[in-house]
DNA sequence: TTTAATTCGTTTCAAATGCAACGATGAGTC
DNA sequence: GACTCATCGTTGCATTTGAAACGAATTAAA
């Protein structure tokens, strides 16, 4: 009877496998030197790509719930790395940025990771990187397709000057 | 200053996006028709493969946190989805096996789990998913030599007969 | 304007998580 | 055997998690 399935064949639980041990040494870097969350980390990386931003804006680019982002923010103003003052204009929205503390930070651990990502680019060659990162958008699509699926997050753009909070 | 880092072109986060978007709809078969957490699916899916293990067998092989597997084998013992007896010579060990329940349940989702990972393959060329899969590895190959990551899962291999628990 | 419906961020609460410690068993050494 | 050390599975416990509910603020509809 053909009912064999090997778990490590497949492709969701490889691609977890993967994925979790990469974040996991990533974290290593930002975790024990600054004590940051994966939460964290992901919301400082988005402020400093796009200045100012919102909770709601947050969650939809960085592929965490509410909550977590909430919490996330809070800890990091707590910290002193992030700013949080109230809408201008709406005021239920909050507009979150970086601190200069938020800044140096980063830039503390940007080089490190950016070294990390490019370990592990050089184990493949460019082009091979190139298909393996049309392949990841094609499985994205697949989903995009099919309404079970969850949402794909946002694409994080960079503030248009006129169009941040 | 070249201080731009764009969060959705990092490697790390985009394996685990679409990863996370990927056991999530998965966690939709599973989930919603029988209960079943994700390390819930993956000890029914690793015991289908290799028969009679123990927990220890089950933690190396299939990527979760020794307590995780203890309490997902005790729930899904509690279901009757899975056979938990004393080790015969080693006392330590518990041998864990599946229920006629457990096989019925598994001949329930696996079907839906080979139709959902057929849907992702089919939208790449089988060469492309073959290469992507090399890239996948060698990714796992750049981790190995990299004292901070984490280990690699152990291959669930078929226990031979003798073999056995 | 008043009312209803939405959106934003936070909080609540129950469940999941994972590290560390534990008791129990087994293996190695003397 | 007695003693130490390692391994197995479980449990304690503090933290994290996320779905749902919430109040506040805004927008849409009546």
């Amino acid at each position: 009877m053909s009912e064999d399935f090997i778990l490590s064949d497949f492709l969701p639980y490889r691609l977890a496998v993967l994925s979790e041990r990469m974040s996991r040494r990533l974290s290593v870097e930002y975790g024990r030197t600054h004590g940051l969350s994966v939460a964290e980390w992901r919301v400082l990386v988005h402020l400093q790509r796009c200045g100012q931003v919102s909770i709601r804006d947050i969650h939809t680019c960085v592929n965490l719930e509410k909550p977590r982002v909430s919490r996330a923010v809070a800890r990091l103003e707590d910290i002193g790395l992030v700013r949080k003052i109230p809408g201008e204009t709406d005021k239920r929205l909050v507009s979150i940025s970086l601190s200069r503390e938020g800044q140096e930070a980063l830039h503390g651990i940007l080089p490190k990771a950016r070294d990390f990502e490019l370990q592990l680019k050089q184990s493949v060659t460019s082009d091979d990187f190139a298909r393996f990162s049309a392949v990841l958008e094609r499985l994205h699509e697949a989903l995009d397709a099919d309404p079970e699926a969850p949402p794909r997050p946002s694409i994080d753009r960079q503030a248009a000057p006129k169009d941040r909070i």
